[in-house]
DNA sequence: TATAACATTACAGTTAGATGGAAGGTAAAG
DNA sequence: CTTTACCTTCCATCTAACTGTAATGTTATA
């Protein structure tokens, strides 16, 4: 199997799936006497156990990690629930920071006229510690 | 004012501020007759108002055309408001994606034994397309 | 047989937002 | 007067995850 083969079947581009093989994130794939790289069935299964974890958010660091956990044949599951746990909580930390500037903003553009004069609330909270521009914050 | 008061005043460091200036985003300061920096009051002023939209999650493109309709006194606020309403639903959607990889691995790890046995559904999840291991999604 | 569509490597560039360091000038404290 | 702590510019480096490009070789199609 080729790489545009392979590219198509997981939706990794060619360039990206050379990329993952010269960070070792990949195995080296076996060679055809042209040269060609050609692939197994067994690393179209890493390519997109790669594509899942990096779907999930993991950063290739983490990939790597959960690769050598999951070709680990006496690996601790322990391991890779406390990496995903680790995660869990970066990303409901991320949710929440992004909740806090959500509802902030949705705040100025509810106090923000929105029309052709030049006062504007979302500007002026700019020049606060606060970064609110509304007289109270109500949720 | 040079620029490591400024620096303690914004919590900004010297080298940021001196790169806001090279990429056109803060106006340059005055010189001293020492050739060091001389900071006024406004200059303070847009550097926190930098820091604002910065806390925010403006990209510095975006915080560059704010601080255009900040200082064009004929300004709409619509434009600003505009703005804002883009980046609040880029800050939603964002916050979708995290919620659903949230989910997603809160399910696994709660099927994850998390003991010491190498079968871990979280990996085993990693070679499906649905990227859940679990047999039902419950939420 | 020409030509397009693949493949290879190696090296450079991208984005965003800074940060580090060298080489040198200035200022304030002891 | 020396040492330390500033300041300046300029150029390079960092992270993360790719992407682009050039030069060159191979294979499939018209």
């Amino acid at each position: 199997m080729n790489i545009s083969k392979v590219s198509k079947l997981t939706g990794i581009s060619a360039k990206t799936i050379r990329y993952y093989e010269s960070i070792d994130l990949m195995p080296e794939p076996a060679r055809a006497d042209n040269g060609y790289r050609d692939y197994c069935e067994r690393d179209v299964e890493i390519l997109r156990f790669i594509q899942s974890a990096r779907k999930m958010g993991f950063p290739l660091k983490d990939v790597g990690n959960l690769l050598e956990l999951w070709q680990d044949k006496n690996r601790a599951s322990r391991d890779v629930r406390e990496l995903a746990k680790r995660h869990i909580d970066e990303v409901e930390n991320r949710i929440k920071e992004l909740e806090g500037i959500r509802d902030t903003l949705k705040n100025l553009v509810d106090c923000c006229h929105g029309d052709d004069r030049p006062d504007c609330p979302i500007l002026n909270s700019f020049l606060k510690e606060d970064s609110c521009g509304c007289a109270e914050t109500t949720e």
